[in-house]
DNA sequence: GTTCTATTATCAGGCAACTGATATAGTATA
DNA sequence: TATACTATATCAGTTGCCTGATAATAGAAC
């Protein structure tokens, strides 16, 4: 990743700032990931699954406030990959239900000692009460 | 935007944190901005420039801690939509030279009235000390 | 003077987010 | 019962980010 030649001016903002803590956390665990063929977003869709098995895209997609549609890109790639499969439920003619393969069970187990490197050295660098912090500003927002 | 049915277990982590305000903040800075035709990363661009007119794509691209094909990408549309006009450097042969236009100055004036508003948002909900901190979660990641 | 390196610009392909549109299944209601 | 509404899945197109690759220019080293 290149850097900045020198400081810039209207980069004082916090919107700036968290911004760039995003990118940098993305790129970090993008980079930790590769090796398991995995990207970050695809990892929290894994979490997801292996918390809620069974789960239809579209309460995916809510739990991860995407739109249905984002998550099914992307549901359609984990399924190509052999990590998840999807079958459609009995009683409810349109749902597709989604669950880990034992290889998306295998890969995520991997990919939590991955992330969680990660997850220490940011909240080293952070306050205490950061994450709580956060997600308070993001509800302000929405 | 969906919102979730119930909260999920793995989101305790900062990681999620900065993601979710991350994701508010950028959809919040969409919307405001799609009455004057732009997107988030199109006004810091313009941003970009207004404080140094004449950079370079990878001038711009350090910038805003993209690579040079990206930038490049974003300063087509936004020639193409006259915000901002790009010249070949007389001594360097190589070089393109970007410069906002008058209709790009009006626009970024008319922006830093929009994104003003969000960014007082995102401080009320936030700790005082909060971009320095993740500032220093950013380099920390990097 | 040629080669090597650094910088710059750009093409092509992929992922993840969006909007808009379409189709189907289930439920509520007039 | 017929109609409308809600939820779900999925197609197509756009944007912003990435990597990989290509090409041209400028300057340095031999």
């Amino acid at each position: 990743m290149p850097s900045p030649d020198t400081v810039f001016d209207a980069h004082q903002s916090l919107g700036y700032a968290i911004k760039r803590a995003q990118q940098a956390l993305r790129l970090r665990m993008d980079r930790q990931l590769k090796e398991l063929g995995l990207t970050a977003p695809q990892y929290n869709v894994l979490c997801s699954l292996d918390a809620e098995p069974g789960a239809s895209n579209a309460r995916l997609a809510r739990r991860a406030f995407v739109t249905p549609q984002t998550m099914q890109s992307m549901l359609v790639k984990l399924e190509r990959a052999g990590l998840i499969e999807r079958s459609p439920d009995a009683e409810h003619g349109r749902i597709q239900r989604t669950q880990l393969t034992e290889a998306g069970q295998d890969t995520l187990t991997k990919a939590h000692r991955c992330v969680h490197e990660t997850e220490v050295i940011a909240r080293n660098a952070a306050s205490p009460d950061a994450a709580e912090m956060l997600l308070r500003v993001a509800e302000a927002l929405s």
